[in-house]
RNA sequence: UGACCGAUGGUGUAAUGGUAGCACUGCAGAUUUUGGUUCUGCCUGUCCAGGUUCGAAUCCUGGUCGGUCAACCA
């Protein structure tokens, strides 16, 4: 599946625009920018990306794609206190992985340090920015509120010289860390508080990991993002909904500078069902240990979803079915796991492993005796063909491939009853063996041989056909079960006096020792495998020759589980009140 | 008690004054050597009240509900 061979983009295309390709559509028409489209992602290095920043990526890039335009990639570094070299290259990494190439166009804000002290320089002489002496607790009392206006800084009417002389000191180090600011000059009574004289420069005697010592003062988001726009040509410059009471500074700057006029546009920002997003919280549960790391396969990182066995494809495919509005909105998880699946249904290679071994002795089978059967390694891919299995007298099936006393709806195994081996024979459960607490040890069965995959009994009918392991065969693996992260849809629904921590889900990661037999040798870490009945799975990144480590992607559709689970919650579950 | 933004099935998203469509979820059925995949069918929706119009999800007015904004974060 490429990039614009997503499925239901045909279709999307005759019709249905969303509201920011119609706004580019309409500037295209218009001629604004030459007929041109440039977008950009332009992250903050100070943590990983996740699954909302996927939707921003994959929105940007994927309209600059759409319209034959190009996309870049800045990262906005204007804060050195919490920006690091190690998250520039983990985002470069995930970008990359995502399928997107900025080709030469990569940059920093810190890259127009320079330019844009000049033109605050140009700002102060057209008496629109001033140096302002208050502390941020001043500045912020005098602020005002949302339904109180500011009042003007004592500092508002400085000359021109003055303002000139002070600022190039700010910049010389002649001050301490928040002892001035500089500050656009705008309107103190605005409804808007971003216009209420924002703060355009700070001073911050700290190391910025591109610019080192260079600078000790820094531009503001407010001041730095547009005028970077701006200078990279960005024509639709496309940000999250939080941003939108900004618009009205991004365009004054602009104006006031009399340069290229990007075009902010806001759209709301991914939300998903039984996870968080924010980078607050992502961070929260790593320091604090509820997960592993940032790349946990639980975490809505991009590098946890990879390490999960998400493809880029899913992904990409994801992003486009979620659509694009201004209106908030929560993902249904559940259209995430489809994602995959879909994928992952066309790609993976079929393997037979049994998770929750139960013996089975085959008594009419010779022993020692073992033969080989061919199993298809994908269905979805049949030139792929077929690839051999070993079988023999003592196999492994799933423990919930029987039951003594199954109820109706049961079709696989139980005590006289017949299932199909997959790929081999049909066998008769002849006798259960229990252990010493009278639980279900093994299992014999016999076989029919005339019922070998490809003869021509093996067309007779059997309710179900179970897949299993030669015992023989069976190397051990290890296995790791993930759930959701959290138990509630949101996370964010709690007690009084709870977070939402709270809400974690226990039971979130299950390891257990699986046994599979033949299908992947010298698989490498991240390779993806379906095992058949139970779900997808990828070899976990810590996974050795020696210890092998599977993470479950996601599992299969269900039926019957679905089925299981609604009627257990009727029987024995006692409702709580709602 | 301000300004701005938003409101379409359970969840998302289209329809831009002319048949409310698509996807996910759920349910039912067909096919199936994966209770997978595929296929078919079904359930469920325009926040409320007025107005304009032959005709309103769409335009207007008022309300309700939700979100955003008071970092020298982005």
């Amino acid at each position: 599946m490429t990039r614009n061979d997503l499925p239901g983009k045909e279709e999307k295309d005759v019709r249905s625009l969303n509201f920011i390709e119609q706004i580019i559509t309409e500037d295209i028409r218009t001629g604004k920018a030459g007929g041109r489209v440039h977008t950009r992602f332009p992250p903050e290095p100070n943590g990983y990306l996740h699954i909302g920043h996927a939707k921003s990526i994959c929105l940007n890039y994927g309209l600059a794609e759409k319209y034959n335009g190009l996309y870049n990639l800045r990262f906005d570094d204007t804060n050195p206190l919490t920006e690091e070299v190690e998250y520039v290259e983990s985002i470069k990494e995930d970008v990359r992985w995502l399928g997107y190439d900025w080709e030469d166009r990569l940059y920093y804000a810190s890259d127009y340090f320079e330019i844009l002290y000049e033109w605050a320089g140009k700002l102060i002489k057209k008496e629109k920015a001033y140096v302002c002496d208050l502390n941020a607790a001043q500045i912020s009392e005098q602020r005002g509120t949302p339904t109180r206006p500011g009042i003007e800084s004592p500092y508002r009417n400085r000359t021109i010289d003055e303002n000139l002389d002070l600022f190039r000191r700010m910049r010389n180090g002649e001050f301490r860390d928040g002892q001035r600011v500089l500050r656009a000059k705008i309107d103190m009574a605005s409804p808007n508080m971003h216009m209420r004289d924002p703060v355009m420069y700070r001073i911050i005697h700290v190391a910025h990991h591109r610019t080192g010592h260079d600078w000790c003062i820094y531009p503001t988001y407010d001041y730095a993002h547009g005028q970077s726009d701006s200078i990279e040509g960005i024509t639709h410059s496309i940000c999250t909904l939080e941003f939108e009471v900004h618009r009205p500074l991004y365009e004054w700057f602009i104006r006031e500078l009399d340069i290229f006029p990007s075009r902010q546009i806001e759209f709301a920002r991914l939300n998903l069902s039984y996870t968080v997003m924010s980078k607050r919280k992502l961070l929260q549960l790593v320091k604090e240990g509820h997960v592993n790391g940032w790349d946990d396969p639980r975490m809505p990182t991009i590098s946890g979803l990879r390490r999960r066995g998400y493809t880029p494809e899913s992904i990409r495919y994801f992003s486009d079915r979620i659509g694009v509005a201004k209106r908030n909105n929560v993902i249904d998880v559940a259209l995430l796991e489809h994602s995959v699946r879909e994928d992952l249904n066309v790609k993976a290679t079929r393997v037979m492993a049994v998770l929750n071994p139960l013996k089975v002795v085959i008594t009419n089978y010779p022993a020692g005796e073992p033969e080989e059967v061919d199993a298809v390694i994908n269905p979805e891919q049949p030139e792929l063909g077929k690839r051999k299995v070993p079988f023999s007298r003592e196999i492994f099936i799933e423990k919930d491939d029987f039951m003594e006393d199954p109820p109706r709806k049961f079709f696989r195994l139980a005590p006289g009853r017949e299932v199909r081996l997959k790929y081999a024979y049909i066998i008769k459960c002849e006798k259960v063996l229990k252990d010493e607490n009278g639980k279900v040890a093994e299992l014999h069965c016999t076989y029919d041989p005339a019922t070998r995959s490809g003869m021509p009994e093996a067309n007779r009918k059997v309710k179900s056909t179970i897949h299993w392991v030669s015992a023989q065969h069976a190397r051990e693996v290890e296995v790791r079960l993930f759930d959701r992260l959290f138990l509630n849809p949101d996370p964010e629904e709690i007690e009084e006096g709870k977070d939402f921590k709270s809400n974690l889900n226990p039971d979130s990661l299950k390891i257990v020792r699986g046994f599979i037999s033949s299908g992947m040798e010298g698989a490498r870490p991240l390779d993806k495998f379906q095992f058949e009945r139970t779900g997808y799975f990828c070899v976990d990144t810590e996974s050795t020759s020696r210890n092998m480590i599977l993470n479950r992607t996601v599992t299969l559709r269900d039926a019957w589980t679905r089925y299981e689970k609604t009627n257990n919650t009727k029987s024995t579950r006692p409702k709580t009140g709602k």
